[in-house]
RNA sequence: GGGCCGCUAGCUCAACUGGCAGAGCAGCGGACUUUUAAUCCGCGGGUUCAGGGUUCGAGCCCCUGGCGGCCCA
């Protein structure tokens, strides 16, 4: 059994095309195309012409095939290229000769990459097309695409992402809004001062946040590295360096599980910057997500994939989360509330929690349950449990709480904000906490990093960061799950 | 980690209670000079996810494994 008769028949008939071609002195995959046109500077060249007219005006156009319509003396094909533009070919024995009329029966299929060379026409039912005089294979398909008009399978969609960007307009739109959201974002900050960095993604510690890192190997150093949870501790070196407005946009890597929502890696966005506080920051991070809705989708009220409306403009609405917590639970919730107390609250609320959990993950579950998952709204939630956030500043007048806020937006967090810790003596004495808790098995808990420490002991200006998902920006603005934002997500080898 | 559902032609899906494995599109041959998922006539195309079991007979029932989805933790 040779391979050859392994394939299914439709690659068999098309690799035989091929070979055809070939053998005729036809290169199936020229170099070079005269191509004059794009199919959308076609369209946009000659709007509204009223059908069967004949323009003068000769293009040679590129396309892939994806529909035909083949009469017995003229031919129409529907072209389509990147971006999802469409024109129509129109092929005739007067304009082509017999020749060239029935090698484009014979060899072209749907999915072939096809040169068009002729004039800008419209049918007589008014379609714009390019009326031909001469044809090219551009490009020979020897896999038949799938039905264009039936969903793709989501499996096959997220696998073979090529094939998803060639028939479906959400898929080519949603690379289209990612990269105008990073424009944006990119914009935004530079308008204010902003450095763009790149900082190590292989890192000897990890840390900046609580998460399990995969690990690899370099041979040169005879060491293991960790691909990095998080660019903080890098970031803020920046600032202690005197780069006191700064951020990076790159990919994190979490050793954990993955859903509709989590990804083990993911796009993050973090920003610092000096003499900031949580506050300024929140209102920044406003800014940030507004100005990105108006620049991709036109609007602060973006329209989700289902259709619904969601509106980020304006102020938005800002809790506490001690406050919001004792709203929900009916009973005043305080940093000194016991944990045993938190715990019994957690049983008559039918939630299961690790009888372990100290008194601030407690809180965090308790909230996240009782109020995080049905925020709507955008909705700043301020001053977390200050052992859970080893990295922030302690609240200036609130005891037991941190300057730290989350941003919801449909019942999910999109950003975190700090008015950062810089007491290195302070900052050394969480690590250390932090330190003792990995010792102990804890393996999201995160390592000392002496150099970090070194860092802040020569001085870090008071500070206000944030770290977002553009993922989940994207997510947030699209309504989208995060699959399908991102272009290739990890899957499972076939 | 637990539960449920799915995997059949290139693609999307059918197949009753276990009884000849099918449709649409796509493909192949033919007709057609204004189509829009063109239409009409004809034809081919299958390791039913893999392996094992029960049975006269398995796409369907049982067991093991793989991959995916949903719900719960």
């Amino acid at each position: 059994m040779t391979s050859e008769d392994d394939v299914p028949e439709q690659m068999r008939v098309r690799r035989r095309k091929r070979e055809r071609l070939l053998a005729a002195g036809v290169d199936p995959y020229p170099v070079e195309l005269p191509r004059t046109h794009t199919l959308r500077e076609v369209r946009e060249s000659h709007p509204d012409l009223p059908p069967d007219t004949a323009t003068g005006d000769v293009v040679g156009v590129t396309g892939r095939v994806m529909f035909v319509r083949n009469t017995g003396k003229l031919c129409f094909a529907t072209l389509r290229e990147g971006d999802g533009t469409e024109l129509q070919a129109m092929l005739s024995l007067d304009r082509v000769g017999e020749e060239r009329l029935a090698d484009w029966k014979s060899d072209v299929d749907l999915g072939d990459h096809v040169f068009v060379r002729g004039e800008v026409v419209t049918s007589r039912r008014g379609e714009l097309s390019v009326m031909a005089d001469e044809w090219r294979m551009a490009a020979k398909a020897v896999r038949p695409l799938p039905v264009a008009h039936k969903e793709l399978a989501e499996e096959t969609r997220v696998r073979q992402r090529y094939v998803d960007l060639i028939l479906r307009q959400q898929a080519r739109d949603t690379v289209r809004a990612r990269a105008g959201v990073l424009r944006s974002l990119r914009d935004s900050f530079h308008r204010r001062g902003f450095l763009e960095v790149e900082t190590p993604m292989l890192q000897t510690l990890h840390g900046g946040a609580a998460a399990r890192p995969f690990v690899t190997h370099s041979n040169a150093f005879d060491i293991d590295l960790f691909l990095r949870i998080a660019p903080e501790l890098y970031l803020k070196r920046c600032v202690v360096g005197g780069i006191e407005r700064v951020f990076e946009i790159n990919r994190n890597f979490r050793n954990e599980g993955s859903d509709s929502s989590h990804s083990p890696e993911f796009a993050m966005l973090e920003f610092y910057a000096a003499y900031e506080t949580y506050d300024s920051m929140a209102v920044l991070t406003r800014q940030l997500i507004q100005e990105a809705a108006d620049a991709v989708f036109g609007s602060q009220v973006v329209t989700l994939v289902d259709g619904t409306e969601y509106d980020l403009s304006g102020e938005w609405t800002s809790l506490t989360m001690y406050g919001s917590l004792s709203e929900a639970l009916g009973e005043e919730i305080t940093p000194e509330t016991p944990a045993e107390t938190l715990r019994k609250a957690a049983d008559r609320h039918e939630l299961d929690v690790d009888p372990k959990l100290g008194h601030g993950k407690l809180v965090e579950e308790l909230w996240e349950h009782l109020v995080g998952r049905h925020l709507v709204a955008p909705t700043f939630v301020r001053d977390f449990p200050l052992e859970t956030s080893p990295l922030t500043r302690q609240h200036r007048s609130e005891p037991g709480v941190a300057e730290k806020w989350d941003l919801y937006v449909r019942g999910f967090e999109l950003a975190t904000g700090y008015s950062e810790l810089v007491d290195p003596v302070v900052e050394r004495e969480r690590l250390e906490a932090q330190a003792r808790l990995a010792a102990a098995g804890d393996e999201e808990a995160m390592r000392l990093d002496e150099d970090f420490l070194r860092a802040l002991e020569y001085g870090m200006p008071p500070s206000g960061g944030v770290g977002m998902g553009i993922d989940r920006l994207l997510m947030a603005l699209t309504g989208l799950g995060i699959r399908e934002t991102i272009l290739f997500p990890l899957v499972r080898p076939e």
